[in-house]
Parts: structure tokens; C-alpha cells; sequence
DNA sequence: ACAATTAAGACATTTTTTGTCTTATATAAA
DNA sequence: TTTATATAAGACAAAAAATGTCTTAATTGT
């Protein structure tokens, strides 16, 4: 009954994406990868399962690397972990309902059922433009990588 | 971020204690194991546990078996999770703020502490006496299996 | 062309969970 | 007291899930 590891490094990634520039600019995955203190080559997979969510894009290439699709105001914590994880439950019954001959009728279903929805609510209530105004879990607290621009300057 | 298997069979263990008399009678590992669907032998661990917590009385020797210590008004959801799987959590930083150098300024980690304490209390405030006033998990509704005819009927 | 960068996925490792088995011990009843 | 019926305790095995690494190929900017 906790976030893998996937899901924490999605979560650190997107903030660490949010941070540095948002939807407008693009940071590399060594980069996302010394912020969030995430292997190189996992990230690689989570990335590539953001992307495919929508979340945010890869780009190939000299100065490839990844960029946010959607804003962090309309990103909430619910859809970055959904994206890796699947949809949050808290039993198997509450998914599959074969797990149990009695889901349907069962009390204790209807509790995960109730808990399930309550924490997902939770977690939706969350965006990343809500996380940023906060203090971060990055280990590059206010640092921004340089944009585009700025390197080239 | 799943109950496990244990922690089902855990709770499935007591709803069929509590209805088969509760505190007052003893039901055998065997009957336990038929009625919720449980291995007998992994049955014997969660017991164990259930044992060490509190929350049930082993009997030995012939006519031996488990016995309810709490009352079902007394004995919540939350208790008997926690007594198999330990302290729920959601993720790692929660518990283990070593898991993430920022845990302790972080806003993600305040969601996740907030998301905690709100599933404990709902699980918290589920008795096993509520729970049975509706229909159950287990197998056995009274004392025997229903055929599909009579549950039809 | 070359260097930098990610894609894709096979593979390995580790951890967790689930389940089984064996030997020992306790109890009820004949 | 002996026997049948239970559980205790924990070693062991198997399975599943999660985490991490590596290799080959493709893509892009200079």
C-alpha cells in the first residue's frame, strides 16, 4: 500500500520539468536525472511512459531531452502517478472483483471502494503549480537549468 | 499501493470470527480457512499476528482454534490492517524521510502525509460490527457453505 | 561525418509476497 | 495413558513485482 519508486521518480520528474521553464523549454534526462536523483536508464522508461500519457515529450537528438506538454496547473498529482502506476486502489477486489466470490454484496469492498475514491479526489485536488509555490523534493531547490537562450548567450 | 493478500485474509479471518459468535466461541483454523478462502497454513501466520496484537486468543490441542479477544463494536478496519501489514502509508518519504533528501520541506511529502492520515481514519472509523450488519466476504454465511440453489432461493 | 542524445527492450538483481512443509507441542476424550 | 486432533514455530520454496543495467539502433544538431 505505497508509491513505487516509478511513481515517486514520475513525481520528481515532472516537478523538476515544472520547474525549470515548464511546457517552454526542454531539459535533458541526465539533467532530470542529477535533479531528482533518479538512475540515468529508469528514467529513460518512465520518461518514455509519460510520453506516451501525454504528459510530456521526448526529443531525440544533440540537445534532446524532454519537455512538459501540459501546463502545471493542469497537471494534477492524480494523473502523473496514474499514468505509471494504473489506476490507484487500495485491494485487489475493489479491480477485480473475481479476487472475491462476494465483492459485489461485501461491506469491506464498499470501504475500499469509498477509500479508493476518497485519496484519488485527494490527489487530483493537487496540481504541480500548487507543489511549485511550495518548497520541492529536488535536490536543485531554486537552481534552474539554462534556457535554450541563455546557453547560447 | 494495494492491501496485500495477507491483510485481506486478515480481515477476513475476524469477519468470520465476528460472525461466528464472536467473542464468545472458537472456531477452528480449518472452518476459518473454508470460510474465507485461505490457505490454512498461511491462515496459521496471520493468526500468529493477529495473536501477537491482540486481537485474537489461539487455542491448542483438540477442539482447538481461534478466538475473538476484541469486540466487534471495538475493532476496527484500520486495526487489524495495521496489526498484519504495519503502519499504513502511501509512500516511502511518509515513514523513511531518509528516502528522499527533501522530505521534510517537501509539498509533495504534506500530500502524501495528508492522504495518509485521511485513509487511516476512514479505516478507522469502519467497525467490524458495522461490517457485518451488511453482507460479508466470507463464504459461509452462517455456519455452513450455501449451495448456489439455496443462495438463489 | 561526427558527437550527443534518446528508443526499445532484453536481461539481471533484489525485494516482497505468498505459500508449503516439517517437527514439536498442546488438549480432549476414549 | 494413549490416541486423534489441533496449533506453534520457523525453515524453506516459489512466484511475483519492482528496480536497475546494458546493448544495439535510431535520431538530431553542428
Amino acid at each position: 500500500m505505497r508509491l513505487t519508486r516509478a511513481g515517486e521518480y514520475a513525481v520528481r520528474c515532472v516537478m523538476c520539468l515544472a520547474r525549470n521553464g515548464g511546457t517552454e523549454s526542454v531539459v535533458s534526462r541526465q539533467d532530470v536525472a542529477a535533479c531528482g536523483d533518479i538512475p540515468s536508464h529508469f528514467l529513460a522508461k518512465i520518461a518514455q511512459q509519460l510520453s506516451r500519457a501525454g504528459i510530456i515529450e521526448i526529443l531525440q537528438g544533440a540537445k534532446g531531452g524532454y519537455r512538459l506538454l501540459v501546463a502545471p496547473e493542469k497537471l494534477s498529482l492524480l494523473t502523473v502517478i496514474e499514468a505509471m502506476i494504473g489506476e490507484i486502489f487500495l485491494n485487489d477486489c475493489v479491480v477485480r472483483p473475481e479476487s472475491c466470490h462476494a465483492s459485489l454484496s461485501c461491506a469491506v469492498n464498499k470501504v475500499w471502494m469509498q477509500a479508493r475514491d476518497q485519496l484519488r479526489q485527494t490527489l487530483a485536488g493537487v496540481t504541480f503549480a500548487k507543489l511549485l509555490q511550495e518548497e520541492s523534493c529536488c535536490i536543485l531547490q531554486g537552481d534552474k537549468f539554462p534556457t535554450q537562450d541563455e546557453k547560447n548567450a
